[in-house]
DNA sequence: TTGCTCCTCACGTCACGTGAGGTGGC
DNA sequence: TTGCTCCTCACGTCACGTGAGGTGGC
């Protein structure tokens, strides 16, 4: 899908170390349509990555484990990906229809508010969570200190 | 293990509901002991719990939601509730010796602390992606303004 | 007695982990 | 030629989902 990965091409092993994975969730991942399968490769030969790779797949992996989504969820979410990698393609290629940038450039805004309102409830979430941790932390000292009265 | 849950005895079916969860992961929290067996059970009759379970079940289920730990990392992290439930036990049952009471505060601040920690990272990460997307989400807004100037 | 929820197997599923056996590039 | 990483099955695992067939309380 992406333009051949140029002359920084990373193999799977090495992908898999900077994205903080393993080939086995690389090749699951492509398998599944989140990741492009790299187009022009023969069957039973080693797969190639560009940086453009390396950052969608960090992207999948962040939203994955910070919003604890299904790769079915997963899939949905990330075309603000997509339109971006849409985007840079056919600015690439000296496509220039304004009227198509201006619906790519919606897109990924539409996509980015989803992810935003997604991020924003777990932010609640947790706050909560930390505000009932702290409370009770706060309630243990208070015993504590009425146990040990001006030592 | 906790006191007969009295009075207001739930079944494993309103249990679920008030948690969010199934029967099934109640079951197969049970088989794995991060939820007590009701202790009187006889085999093939109907589980019973109570508030305390309730209370337990739902602190469960929000740390593994929201820190995304596996079921065995979890099993470790909630022994603030584990002291917790010693506590009022202990104290219901009039047990009145300060330095265990010390203890078992002490040891209950050590696991507040450690899911603090936690939170707080989890926080950190949370808030690096949201001004990752808020900066993308600025830059398409930036971009549609350029193209649609002084309408 | 009729529904309803409960029970215990036990197989299915999702997201990978982990070898088994073999091929390809520095 | 020797290591190393890669390849494709394919079975294992974790955290449950989902019936199958049966029993128990309002």
């Amino acid at each position: 899908v992406s333009a051949a990965p140029a002359a920084s091409a990373l193999r799977i092993g090495e992908l898999a170390r900077r994205a903080g994975t393993t080939p086995r969730t690389i090749r699951y991942y492509e398998e599944l349509g989140l990741l492009p399968a790299a187009a022009q490769r023969a069957a039973g030969s080693h797969r190639l990555y560009g940086e453009a790779d390396l950052e969608r797949l960090r992207e999948l992996i962040r939203l994955r484990e910070l919003l604890g989504l299904s790769l079915d969820e997963l899939g949905q979410v990330i075309e603000a990906e997509e339109a971006r990698a849409v985007l840079r393609a056919e600015i690439q290629a000296g496509v220039e229809d304004p009227a198509r940038l201006r619906e790519l450039l919606l897109a990924a805004l539409g996509h980015l508010d989803l992810q935003l309102r997604l991020v924003h409830r777990r932010q609640a979430e947790l706050a909560e969570l930390e505000a009932d941790l702290s409370g009770r932390r706060t309630r243990v000292l208070e015993r504590l200190a009425e146990r040990e009265p001006a030592r």
